[in-house]
DNA sequence: TCCTTGAGTTGAACATGTTCAACATTCGCG
DNA sequence: CGCGAATGTTGAACATGTTCAACTCAAGGA
């Protein structure tokens, strides 16, 4: 239903055409009071008149309230993208480039948190737009497994082609479980959050290497005809 | 409404107190209505009404809304508990014994799939009463480790005591795992997660297995340390 | 017997996400 | 320009989870 033409534009200036303004005025009044209030204390007439409209025209431009996160995630992945950028340059070492990258993103999200059990929630049905396998949110998913891609790409880990190739989206599953963590991560700063990425990462990189030994090897082959079998093809 | 309640001492018999005679009416009609209508369907005065109450009633006995579905919960389980002593008392292979309890469960939930997602989104919610971590939910959380304690226990496992120790917990966050999955598998009959546990558990034990190879049991410990030491004390 | 106390109960009131019929504006085109 | 269609906009109305001040009632003591 909602089709997301932002892309591509279609007339000569889309710069700022006047339902993108209304749009963009609906979304930064949303941000804006997600942040400073948290997702249900936020109404939908509190957005509404914050960004100077009226409560049944937000619902033109977005299907529910649930819609206005995705301009969250959206938000959160770009800021994520561009401080990965300086790691991804320099760093070749594979430990160190995956546990930058999903530190990072605790960095990133960190400010999100406390509200961000409120918005997982929506992440965790599957019909919600706001799943983190639904279609409306493909956009930044893709983008995500794209920025793994370049984790791995740019590295020195040395393991089997098909494995390789498979490899961006088993790292953004391990990153979405991460996720899962911190959203229930209550310590201060997600120290415990950091602590696993620290922990498990090595742990990751002992896996993958091992999977020159050839007990081992057979295993991985089935893990990732698993994930192969499983994933839909969407992805 | 029969009264007979002159006849010897309340105190002595709390079995059926009025209070929970009340409360055990709103369950029954809570989980009636979610079975045929869904939950969000069914309204809180639907409830009420069904069981004989007023809304305030409802509330005076649950907190909220959320809270009904933990009876829900619990029937489950208690329904899975069931369906698995027949395996649990004549099978000793470890494969067959957790591929027959996970399936079991597939089995028992598949009438509660088509609302599931809607219960599963506030399990995912930190600070939702139903969240799989909750103390409301520590008395089934408790049972289905216990339950998979009873896998381990009576299969022909070999492990590492320490690591024999943990595994019981490990295998309940596989079935959380199995149930996140789940919750997102829109396959007639649920084939897709049936697969995925036919895939998978012989892959898992493949690896538990495996951790008799010099090379890999490091790995294994270093996976029951980090799993200790982020695991809540409560559990 | 009468009063006190506290658990149990009520339904109207409230807050808020969402819908919808109506109105306004802009656009495309002759 | 004129005008019909598409797009944009409005706010009142609706549905439903939740709250709360008031009420009922049974038990127990003075």
């Amino acid at each position: 239903m909602v089709t997301l033409a932002t892309v591509t534009a279609p007339p000569p200036d889309p710069t700022t055409s006047k339902a993108q303004q209304t749009r963009a005025a609906i979304v930064a009044a949303a941000t804006k009071l997600f942040r400073t209030g948290g997702y249900d204390a936020t109404t939908m007439r509190a957005v509404a008149k914050e960004a100077g409209v009226s409560v049944g025209n937000a619902y033109y431009y977005f299907g529910s309230k649930e819609h206005l996160v995705l301009a969250f995630y959206d938000e959160i992945f770009a800021a994520h993208l561009a401080g990965c950028e300086r790691v991804l340059a320099t760093e070749t070492g594979f430990v160190e480039r995956l546990s930058a990258v999903l530190e990072i993103w605790i960095d990133v999200a960190e400010s999100s948190h406390e509200f961000a059990g409120k918005f997982f929630k929506h992440a965790a049905e599957p019909t919600s737009p706001l799943s983190v396998f639904s279609p409306e949110s493909a956009p930044t998913r893709d983008g995500a497994i794209a920025l793994m891609r370049r984790v791995v790409a740019g590295s020195d880990l040395k393991v089997a082609p098909a494995l390789r190739e498979e490899l961006p989206l088993l790292l953004w599953l391990v990153q979405m479980g991460m996720v899962l963590f911190w959203v229930y991560d209550a310590s201060p700063g997600r120290t415990r959050t950091r602590q696993l990425v620290r922990q498990a990462v090595p742990i990751l990189d002992k896996l993958l290497r091992a999977t020159r030994i050839p007990g081992v090897r057979g295993i991985a082959d089935d893990v990732v005809a698993l994930v192969k079998s499983l994933v839909p093809p969407t992805a």
